[in-house]
DNA sequence: CGAAAGAACTTGTCAATGACTAGATTCCGC
DNA sequence: GCGGAATCTAGTCATTGACAAGTTCTTTCG
């Protein structure tokens, strides 16, 4: 329809094309790469090729960019942890997406960027609660024990520092050369040290 | 010596007296308040009485500050470690720490907030490592496994998670009204369950 | 004791930014 | 093909970080 690629930065037409979709995307790249104090609206649409007001059409202003951001993590976290095969799996699926999406993450635990009250947000993260509950109730209860709400904390707790840790770079020196996942996993292993899944 | 006040905002006297230590009180105010992002040196110059330029003399610039916090943080992060008589109170201390300074915790797992190659931060940072690691290897080998380095990921990944989780209000829910350290401490005994400090 | 050196702070300035307003262009339903 | 709505542009203002140059106080040392 327009001929104009969602990012680059000559066009010629008056209307971009998809400039929401452009402007998300360049600010998950500045994000993962110098974090949300980098953004910079006017930047953003410098990169999409707009004036430097475009992107508040879209988004309100800068917290309500990054309150989108936060919004579409969620959802892509609920559905990274949809049906996964256990608890441990589940985990895994954690640490995962906070790698492939570093910048999502990020946003999505600083509440002090977002706008709290926003629908979008709220019901994304009550999505993401509920597979996460899911998650820890499914499993066996005698493995998890008998208070599912103290092991859904231990589990989350555990997957979210390692992954918050691994994000930071807090982890490289201990890690080496080995693959963070399979690591996170016998790191499992050795916590419930008789985990079936 | 000096009739100011460190953090009034009337002066007489051309010297502050300690506008070091005020600017750095009133940055972690803020920090804690409204997060890292929400600062700014002019702000801070006027809640210290002084001109908008003053901060810089003490810290550089707005990374110079926030180096500085970092670089307190991990000081007093060993402090609250060092001597922890085992590794469950080490992770409780690290909670605990995290509750007591919030502001000095966020900023210094923010990496792209500060000048890496700061003398200070790093060596700072050196000795709270030494701390963490020196509760991992004097815990009983038989309660801890036999990999202290797993052991030391997970308790670190354990204790900043949940700390993590905690500062962004995201265990509020299932804490309820309970003490979050003594919910830490339920966790761990859960974990480890068998425990022995 | 006093002068020089330096630390602590002020004043002035510039480019960049977020937010807002008003207006121009294009798209879409009817 | 017309009218309203969506999308984008252009202009403006207050605020900020960073820097440069000057002023006031303190300390050191001859």
């Amino acid at each position: 329809m327009s001929p104009s690629n969602s990012t680059s930065t000559d066009r010629r037409t008056y209307h971009h094309g998809d400039l929401r979709r452009a402007v998300l995307s360049a600010a998950l790249d500045v994000i993962a790469a110098e974090g949300p104090g980098a953004l910079s609206l006017r930047d953003l649409a410098r990169r999409a090729g707009v004036s430097h007001a475009a992107p508040a059409h879209h988004f309100k202003d800068r917290t309500g960019l990054l309150t989108a951001i936060a919004a579409e993590g969620f959802g892509l976290l609920a559905d990274a942890l949809r049906e996964a095969p256990g608890l441990r799996e589940a985990g895994v699926r954690y640490v995962r997406f906070a790698r492939e999406h570093p910048a999502h993450f990020q946003v999505m635990f600083s509440p002090e960027l977002l706008r709290a009250e926003d629908l979008e947000l709220t019901t994304a993260r009550a999505l993401a609660g509920d597979a996460l509950t899911q998650a820890v109730t499914t499993v066996d209860p005698g493995e998890r024990g008998p208070d599912a709400r103290l092991a859904g904390m231990a589990a989350w707790s555990l997957a979210h520092g390692y992954a918050t840790l691994l994000l930071g770079h807090n982890l490289d020196h201990q890690l080496g050369k080995e693959d963070p996942e399979d690591t996170f996993r016998a790191l499992t292993a050795m916590l419930f040290h008789s985990a079936a899944d």
